[in-house]
DNA sequence: GTGAAAGCGCTAACAT
DNA sequence: ATGTTAGCGCTTTCAC
């Protein structure tokens, strides 16, 4: 491998005047940019950007850490959307991607230090994950760079790109009521899914808000919580009907459960789409395609992940943080949701 | 931030010593290994990977090339399930694993060049897209270590990960011909999907010989492609239907396509799973969970990933190539693939 | 068992 | 517009 020295010596310049040229830096002579040029060619050199970081003291790479578990996140829909939100800015603005996939839950928290400390990583996205609060304070102090996926506390009020869920299942309760629905069930993600410190309840608070609207009270029986998955949709909807013998529509916070959801209503010998509809909360292409004839909420991930990815790049082009930024899921009706070509080509709301 | 050489002059000891006893070489006295340890975490001292890399010549991270766009790797189930073994194989080892996804085709292989010669990554894994014998050739030549999945071409010996579909199909037709069946569709890849150099169809192949096995002649009449979409599947069952109404069933190349061609069954008013089934090529657990009546074929990409990776680690271990290896696709039956929990729990089958 | 010196390949600071 | 010098933080070689 030849090195910049034998470049130099070739051109008959000097190393930094090799370097000038790889950089684009626009002093350089036409001619010997040339002449430069040629050498590089000739000898089929290559820049090490291992030696330009140490120089640098950054790496022009970007960290991604998920909370844990290659089969949670590589399997995960969403989060996979968001990768490649986040994948798609960076690399384009010149990074590389470095994905971090912790083995274990308590792993995450050390995973992110030591690539902000032994990997020269120029800045991380990461989701709030329990005891995060300790690590986002010493890349506070270290003045390092990140990007949180969803709030880490309540009253975070910089670096983070959320989703926010209240206003598409307003609507989707609101349709739902104005097509003769009374009985309409919930099935929630769990009150801590990745133990966020966030309490607060979009999914819970979009529903309540359309029924009180109605004159309609919220009613306990009509909502239960899944871990996100098929199963989780599956039983949840079994126990919510058991409850509820007349239910006749439900809202998923997730694609999978909402199979899970259809699945168990039609064992239940309901007819989905007819006379009961899932509205599932993710906006898959996939579920689009599966079932066009039902509602759905519009999650946009992909925009998340490119926010994010955005958000990241400016943190560490100007060295100060940014406020905070809200993405509103929005409700789409059955017509429209056959319409749609990809996921995330509606209008994405921005509410903060 | 500390460097070892504030650890020394803390501990009393040269950089050299602090060096040996970060990476664990023997010999250091205990009593001074102590002194050490207690400096080093008495400056929250972080050894800067990026300077040893540059010393050492490696970087200790392992490059992930795909075809091409993010759109393409993150929503193909079967890329993130390889991706996912490799991921697991090689940061098990102690590397971190680089994503890279050029944004044309035709910048695949420019990528790979870029990762190889400029990010010093140890290895790679790569798919073999066309005009990559060339690059092969250079990696040779480097003596860079690489891993393909797939063949880049038919007389590859070495450094490959492949799946063998011939069995699974063969024994999916041999079982649908057991059950009555005699019509039985094909919705096969297009020839040269990634532009592979392999010519081989082993999907064509499994099918034809349990047919001939059963006296029947191949019916070019029942075979079309797709692209692996939803859309693929769904106008390729069309057209077989339109040219075979007494179709009973078909055998599907990926998921995606089994769910347009589901789909699409439906519309023409067939009853999938009772008088018409649907054979689905990838083994998503998802498929298992929505059509649990419906037999599957198990491609083990988890696997597949878990052997490349494990293969690239060896190569650069030992400095030699490697034979390569196919594993086979399995044919599952409608009741087990209710049973099995997640993907490629069952048998794989190492044909090479 | 430990240390001194050199250098990996580049770029920043400061010349000229 | 170009060159010189020094040094990023580590590891390697060789000496003690």
């Amino acid at each position: 491998m030849s090195t910049i020295y034998d470049v130099a010596k070739l051109a008959d310049v000097s190393p930094k005047t090799v370097s000038r040229v790889l950089n684009g830096e626009p002093v350089v002579a036409e001619e010997t940019r040339a002449r430069v040029l040629a050498a590089m060619k000739q000898l089929d050199y290559h820049p090490n950007a291992i030696a330009a970081s140490l120089k640098r003291q950054r790496s022009n790479i970007i960290g991604f850490v998920v909370p844990y578990g290659s089969k949670f996140v590589f399997q995960d829909p969403n989060m996979m959307e968001q990768l490649r939100g986040v994948h798609d800015v960076v690399t384009q603005a010149g990074y590389d991607l470095l994905i971090s996939v912790p083995v274990n839950r308590k792993d995450a928290l050390s995973e992110l230090l030591r690539l902000v400390r032994n990997k020269n990583v120029d800045g991380v996205i990461l989701y709030p994950t329990a005891g995060v609060e300790r690590i986002i304070k010493e890349l506070d102090e270290k003045k390092f760079k990140y990007v949180t996926l969803e709030r880490y506390r309540e009253d975070q009020q910089t670096n983070y790109v959320r989703i926010n869920a209240v206003t598409g299942v307003y609507q989707a309760t609101r349709y739902l009521l104005s097509q003769g629905h009374r009985r309409i069930g919930l099935i929630n993600k769990p009150a801590a899914f990745f133990n966020y410190c966030c309490t607060e309840d979009s999914l819970v608070n979009g529903y309540a808000a359309a029924l009180e609207e109605a004159g309609i009270p919220v009613d306990q029986v009509l909502i239960d919580t899944g871990d996100y998955t098929f199963e989780g949709g599956y039983q949840a909807l079994r126990k919510i009907r058991k409850r509820e013998p007349e239910l006749t529509a439900v809202i998923c916070a997730s694609d999978p459960m909402a199979y899970g959801a259809i699945r168990a209503a039609e064992e239940l010998g309901m007819n989905v789409g007819r006379d009961f509809l899932v509205v599932a909360g993710d906006n898959l292409p996939l579920t689009r395609k599966l079932y066009p004839m039902l509602p759905a909420l519009n999650n946009p991930s992909f925009e998340q992940g490119r926010y994010a990815g955005n958000m990241l790049l400016t943190l560490i082009r100007e060295k100060r943080d940014l406020p905070g930024i809200s993405l509103d899921a929005e409700f789409i009706l059955p017509s429209e949701s056959v319409v749609s070509e990809g996921r995330n080509s509606g209008r994405i709301g921005i509410s903060s």
